[in-house]
DNA sequence: TACAAGTAAGTTTTT
DNA sequence: CTTACTTGTA
């Protein structure tokens, strides 16, 4: 910031007669107002977190559409399609336009709906099925017991892991070979079945109209390469491309953009190499590094001024990126004054960490922060289970995002699987799923039916030839009663909710008799999955979104009555990004959980630190990170915990700590 | 072949 | 504490 800047106007563009109603220059900072103004060609902006990111990409938007530049040929590429929706909703209140025709959301679901659009031309039906991680496993499982990997003495690996594989491998446009050698040298000997597997897994694809998350990237990318004038009729009709959280894109995605781009190269990137945390999903941060590379000539634009933080917060998170070993060197600053300091807390145990951040919560609350201000962050989901219960027992309403969502519980797959054949007649995964839920059906009998079905013209008389074709009693009017359905919820006239509602009635006897334990619970997310469901239209498109977005806070811990009560957030550090409160606990920050024990080379080190980068710049006015000295360990039993290294060889005027003792007078 | 019950092992983050 | 695989029975 030594240098003064002066801008010069272009005369061509910036004429009389094009009025912005919108006062950019006295709205944005220098740095930001040029990456707002910056009109054609390549752009980089490194972001600092709560450099007002966010904000320029609105008012970029804004200023395209003012300029004259349709909605329409914008393409907002964002982490989540809500963050899309959230900026889309800014800009329409700034510029008084409807948005609603700009492209927005996340990568995949632009993809899924290009392919469903343009997908025929590459012998792609419109009606395929999107496979989420669950499904693509079932898959393998599948075809893992079909080539009788299973049932071998030896060792094979869990359909997770050959999952883990194949995907990470396509994530970063490595073949499988070099992907066994890179990053699972331990799963070598396995080699050769692995890949044979996943050529029969891309058939088993290929055969049933399924793609999964990873093929909705390659197969538009194959289209957009293999078929030109598919590329160019896009690339001329998204001029503008801005993409948010660039840090975490991978290859594949890069590539897209590169594709997307080609016919104008307008193509803004927006990201922070300090917050590149998704390396585990083939995410590389070279990217953010590369794109000037990507895009000769791209202009370079760094936003340093933090206007979220207290500077406390601010001198933390700088001296735990500090120590990174590759970075674009920026450093966080702010204006804000004020004295707080993060501070860093040791607790006894697990229970006096949870007591601790409940208290502090409910003396914040009572000097008049409301719960919607404030957020406990974890680095795994389940660090948060004994906290979860204290803040039960004390009556403080929470919600939780991140972890296990419940969308992938065994019963909404379930009700979902009968609405996936419906769409897609081939969908085989959805097919057997359904099945396996009749009585008196197993896998076996499953499979040779799904095979038949699969290859049937009308799905319900092959469910009703199975049902007199089989010997057993009950199948038969199992088979009947999923015919049944079935030829309910194919009529075109009902709405999705009414289908779900069918579908439901069908399932609830089967769900008590699979899950005796425990229905009712289940039967609450199938109402609340219904409540969800209400406001589609199309059955495909709920489906779709299902996969792509699905709701992301798991059910259960939400105690409060009605929607205006507020809540307080728990949440992944994952789930956290791009987001802020104005206090903030991370809790378990200690070594073998944050960092937590997968991580043990040097690479997964540094994304760790990069997590704990993301978590504490999360907060505006208060920051506590929170460990337990006593950690139970299943293998070692009870241990000594410390603090995460990121944090216990800080200095003590950039992190001071403090421990916590039991007062007998309270309680 | 279906399914219940019992035993053994493994446990991050998400489109 | 959950899931995955084995064993036993109908």
């Amino acid at each position: 910031m030594a240098d003064k800047v002066i801008f010069l106007r272009d005369p061509s563009r910036d004429s009389s007669d094009r009025a912005y109603k919108i006062k950019y220059a006295d709205l944005l900072n220098p740095a930001q107002l040029a990456a707002v103004t910056h009109s054609d060609g390549p752009l980089l902006v490194i972001a600092g977190a709560g450099s007002g990111k966010t904000r320029t990409l609105i008012y970029r938007v804004a200023r395209l559409i003012e300029s004259g530049v349709p909605p329409g040929a914008i393409l907002l590429m964002t982490f989540t399609r809500r963050a899309a929706q959230e900026m889309l909703e800014r800009v329409e209140r700034l510029v008084g336009e409807i948005t609603r025709s700009v492209a927005g959301g996340t990568f995949h679901s632009f993809a899924n709906n290009v392919l469903r659009r343009h997908g025929a031309q590459m012998g792609l039906k419109p009606n395929f099925t999107i496979l989420d991680r669950g499904d693509m496993e079932d898959v393998i499982n599948l075809l893992r017991a079909r080539m009788g990997l299973a049932s071998r003495d030896r060792r094979f690996p869990k359909k997770g892991t050959i999952a883990e594989v194949i995907s990470m491998a396509r994530n970063k446009m490595r073949d499988l070979l070099a992907e066994f050698e890179v990053d699972f040298p331990h799963l070598l000997e396995h080699q050769g079945e692995i890949i044979a597997l996943a050529e029969k897994y891309e058939a088993y694809k290929r055969e049933r109209g399924l793609l999964d998350y990873d093929d909705l990237l390659y197969r538009l990318a194959e289209l957009l390469r293999q078929y030109p004038q598919v590329r160019r009729r896009l690339s001329q009709s998204y001029r503008y491309i801005m993409i948010d959280e660039y840090q975490d894109t991978n290859r594949i995605q890069a590539e897209l953009v590169k594709l997307l781009a080609s016919e104008h190269r307008n193509v803004m990137a927006v990201g922070d190499d300090a917050q590149s945390i998704y390396s585990f999903r083939g995410a590389n941060f070279r990217n953010i590094m590369e794109f000037p590379e990507l895009f000769a000539g791209a202009r370079v634009i760094k936003l340093e001024e933090n206007y979220r933080s207290v500077q406390g917060i601010l001198d933390l998170a700088n001296e735990v990126i500090s120590r990174a070993a590759e970075k674009y060197t920026k450093v966080l600053f702010t204006s804000r004054r004020g004295g707080f300091r993060p501070i860093l807390v040791r607790a006894q145990d697990e229970h006096m960490q949870s007591r601790f951040v409940a208290q502090r919560i409910l003396e914040l609350r009572e000097e008049g922060v409301e719960l919607d201000e404030m957020a406990v962050l974890f680095r795994s989901s389940f660090h948060s289970f004994d906290l979860e219960l204290e803040l039960q027992r004390r009556d403080i309403p929470f919600v939780k995002r991140g972890g296990f969502k419940f969308i992938e519980t065994a019963h909404i797959k379930d009700v979902l699987a009968h609405l996936r054949v419906v769409a897609n007649p081939a969908d085989a995964v959805s097919w057997l799923r359904a099945l396996m839920l009749v009585r008196g059906v197993g896998h076996r009998t499953a499979e040779r039916a799904v095979e038949a079905l699969v290859a049937a013209d009308a799905p319900e008389r092959e469910l009703a030839r199975l049902a007199q074709s089989t010997a057993r009693e009950g199948a038969a009017s199992g088979y009947a009663r999923l015919a049944a359905l079935f030829a309910e919820i194919r009529d075109k006239t009902k709405r999705p909710a009414e289908k779900i509602a069918a579908t439901i009635a069908y399932y609830l006897p089967l769900m008590r008799e699979a899950f005796p334990d425990d229905y009712p619970k289940r039967e609450r997310d199938l109402e609340h999955f219904q409540n969800i469901t209400e406001r589609y239209r199309s059955l495909e498109t709920m489906l779709a979104d299902m996969a792509l977005e699905p709701p992301n806070d798991s059910l259960g811990g939400v105690l409060a009555e009605g929607p205006e009560d507020e809540f307080l957030t728990l949440s992944t550090i994952h789930s956290a990004k791009g987001l802020e409160w104005r206090i903030v606990f991370v809790i378990w920050a200690a070594d073998g959980r944050f960092p937590g024990p997968m991580s043990v080379d040097e690479e997964s080190i540094e994304e760790e630190r990069r997590l704990m980068y993301v978590a504490s710049t999360r907060a505006r006015d208060e920051l506590y990170l929170t460990y337990p000295i006593y950690m139970f360990d299943r293998i070692n039993g009870y241990m000594m915990g410390r603090a995460s290294r990121f944090l216990d060889d800080l200095p003590a005027e950039i992190l001071p700590t403090a421990t916590l003792q039991d007062a007998e007078s309270i309680e």
